[in-house]
Parts: structure tokens; sequence; C-alpha cells
DNA sequence: GGTACGTACTTACCAAAAGTTAGTCCAGGG
DNA sequence: CCCTGGACTAACTTTTGGTAAGTACGTACC
């Protein structure tokens, strides 16, 4: 993200280049459901490849049906998941990202990932603080 | 971020990797910061250098101050921001990113890249949809 | 004198979203 | 009969975000 010059526009301005501090522009929309809460974790948890409802459920550690149910339907609409329903009972659906939603995921991925690997400093470098040994799933 | 294997922890993994995963871990509420709706943009309106209040609250779009003081007093908890306090009337205070919270800030700004770069392929290329050209700030 | 402005917050109250709990439907098992 | 798993949805409660007003003070203007 370089700094967006006040300049005229070029030709690459052309393309509409959204501009995420722009409360109107549709990329803050976009930006929001990436980084909402359960959005973040249901990116990454489907890096992995397809997965079922009742996997993701159980994958991200704290999230409720109604959530997921709610986060997964916004991403699909937004393009980034795919949803195939089997049509059977009991019900059987699959989630997948999208070219664009595995874009998308690998920049979510790359935050959480050094995240996770600067925790100790984060954290103050507590040794008791960090009990992460128990693992949500995977 | 890699496959968290299920096998013996190695040596690396002393080091108390987190598990965004894993709902009780520290790195969930720093995952949850980082990326709250006013968090990830904070944090890049700081990656240009240091800014007082009320730059910030010109340069993101939509934000009260409310929710400005609340955003930056967590970042700053969490050590990702610096805030300097001249102790003057009128009050003056400036902002900046810690160089934790500038690698943070950097992967935050990468998805924000992408997903600007990206908007008109999001948005299904309808050119009617995505007047951003008035600049929020900057 | 008064009012207005900018600064960086804080407070009180309301609106919106998240969270909790229960429910739906069905095949299979005890 | 009840329970289980599956993938949601609805009703209600709780939490968080948003709105509007307030604080204190120096400076500028009428």
């Amino acid at each position: 993200m370089e700094t967006r010059g006040e300049g005229t526009p070029g030709l690459s301005e052309k393309l509409r280049r959204g501009d995420v501090f722009a409360e109107q522009c549709p990329s803050r929309d976009i930006l929001n459901h990436l980084t909402s809460r359960w959005g973040v974790l249901a990116l990454m948890a489907l890096l992995d490849g397809t997965r079922r409802f009742s996997e993701l459920r159980r994958k991200v550690g704290g999230v409720s049906e109604k959530m997921l149910a709610q986060t997964l339907k916004r991403l699909e609409k937004d393009g980034f998941v795919q949803r195939t329903d089997y049509g059977v009972v009991p019900p059987r659906v699959e989630y997948a990202l999208t070219p664009m939603g595995r874009e998308a995921a690998r920049h979510v991925a790359a935050l959480a990932d050094w995240i996770e690997r600067n925790l100790p400093r984060i954290m103050g470098a507590r040794p008791g603080a960090e009990d992460c040994a128990g693992r949500a799933g995977g």
C-alpha cells in the first residue's frame, strides 16, 4: 500500500482502485468482512481444503453455529467462499475457498502466523501466561 | 502458517507458539485487536509516521472520537502503539507505531492493499458501484 | 465582556450486533 | 421411545459500537 498521491490520477487509477480509509468505499466493507472476528478464522480453516460445516465448527474454537453460519454466508456472498449443498438429510454441506478467497486467506494467514510466532514477545516473554498447548482442532 | 503437526513438539515448540484457533490462547485476543474494525485502519494510518489524535480522526473516515480513543488505548496496552502526551493545554498527544506494531501493521496493510487492488474483481467489475474517488484523507 | 475554534479525550444513553438457547428434519442405533 | 450427528434458524438476552454532549484551556474575533 503506497502513498496515495493527490496528483492527477494516472492510467492505472482508471481501474478504480479502492481506498479502505474512505468510509463509503466498498473496499471498507470487504475489509471488515475479511477481518471480522470469525471471518478471519473461517478463511484460515479453509486454507487446508474443503470442509463441512461441523468440521469448521470444531476447528474454530469458540464459534457458535449461528455466528459460523452467518459468517460463511457473508463470505459466500462476497465471493470468497463456495458452498456446495448435497441436498440430503441429514444435511451435507461443504465449504471451500474460491481462488479469490484463497488469495485473501493467505494474507490473513500471514498476519496470524506472525502473531503466533511472536506471541512470547508480544506477551512480554511471560512463559506462564502462554498455555496454548491445548490445540483447538486440526 | 503451516500445518501444526500433531507429533511430538520439536525444540521450536518450546517457544510456546500461539494458536489462534484455540479460544483461550492469548494469540486470539491479539488477533482480534489487530483485526478489529478500527484497529486495522489505525495501524495503517500510523505506518506513514507519528500522528496526532485529530489527524488520525480525519484520516480514518467514519471513526468516532470515542472508538478511536478506545482503539488506540487498546493497541497501546498491547504494545503496538506508543502514546506521547506533551501535557499541555490544549492537549497535545502523539501516537506512533512501536517496532512490533510496525511489523503487525505491514501485514495488515498487505491485506488492505490486496483488497484495494482487487476491488473491481471483487465487486464483479461493476464500474458504477466503485466510486472511491473521494479520498477520506491523506 | 461574549462566542467560536481546535485539541484529546470522557460520559450518558441508545442502536446494533454478538451470544445463548431451543428448535427443525431425518436416518440410524440402542 | 430417546439419543446422535448434521446444518442450519428463531427468539431472547447480553455485549459492544455509535451518537451526542460535556470537560478544560489558549487564541481569535466581535
